[in-house]
DNA sequence: ACTATGCATTGACGAACATCGATATAAAGC
DNA sequence: GCTTTATATCGATGTTCGTCAATGCATAGT
């Protein structure tokens, strides 16, 4: 890091008094924690191959598709998450609504919500 | 949902022989896995709003000014986390590597890492 | 009616996390 | 030296999370 080169034009700032200016978060409590919540569904393996999947597929994907397909392999036994494991995480992300489905029969038809996903992106372009 | 009215061009799918063609994500295991923790690593509230005052400010800021600016309050005390809590998350941010430090004195000074943010963009420009 | 299938939900478990108070470290000023 | 200040780390606690086996619930096929 270069430690003793940098140059700080930072003048006079008395120990005790507190270092600096007081500042707010453009990002206000609500819409930080609202923003958190999204990234927390977005924020698993499976989860974002799940999205990954249904984006490259383009339309409605059955449950099905994602087992044994998706999420990081038990490094013991080399399997993927089961079948409950990925209805879990497609429930995180419903409630995320980061996706939507369809029931037709028996089969359960997933697709993402691409706006959500809009909104996400939207967060990160502030950081920028 | 309408769930009575969408006619998927559906054609003959045997139940018990699978119901899909196999696929796999485009994002692979160890791919999913690293952006996974860089969203982790974002997908929190206090986390959030430190990043959004670094970069609101442009450069280089000590850890004192987040102290009672950032993160939720505490729904009965009304106070947000203090100053180990602070450092945990810098100390989360900085192992993501989302951010640098420099110290000086007694201050640290902490900084964005931007090709990091820009990372997290990219893979979400994956999903789109 | 009976069986098999696709998916959701429940309950349990261990691992990971956010937060705190207390303590440690390290530099600045006396 | 000693004291104070800014930050990091440690240990404990309560909560959240990922995973599983078991179960429930429809629907399809016989």
């Amino acid at each position: 890091m270069v430690s003793g080169e940098t140059v700080i034009m930072e003048p006079k700032r008395q120990v005790g008094q507190g270092c600096c200016t007081p500042i707010r978060p453009r990002l206000e409590d609500e819409a930080a924690r609202d923003a958190a919540n999204l990234l927390k569904a977005l924020a698993e393996p499976a989860r974002l191959q799940i999205l990954d999947i249904l984006v490259q597929r383009g339309g409605l994907v059955c449950v099905c598709d994602f087992e044994g397909v998706v999420g990081t392999p038990d490094p013991k036994t080399g399997q993927r998450p089961k079948q409950p494991t990925i209805s879990h995480h497609l429930k995180v992300l419903r409630e995320a609504g980061l996706v939507g489905y369809e029931k037709q029969g028996l089969w359960a038809y997933y697709f993402v919500h691409r706006e959500r996903l809009a909104d996400v992106q939207a967060v990160l372009a502030l950081l920028t």
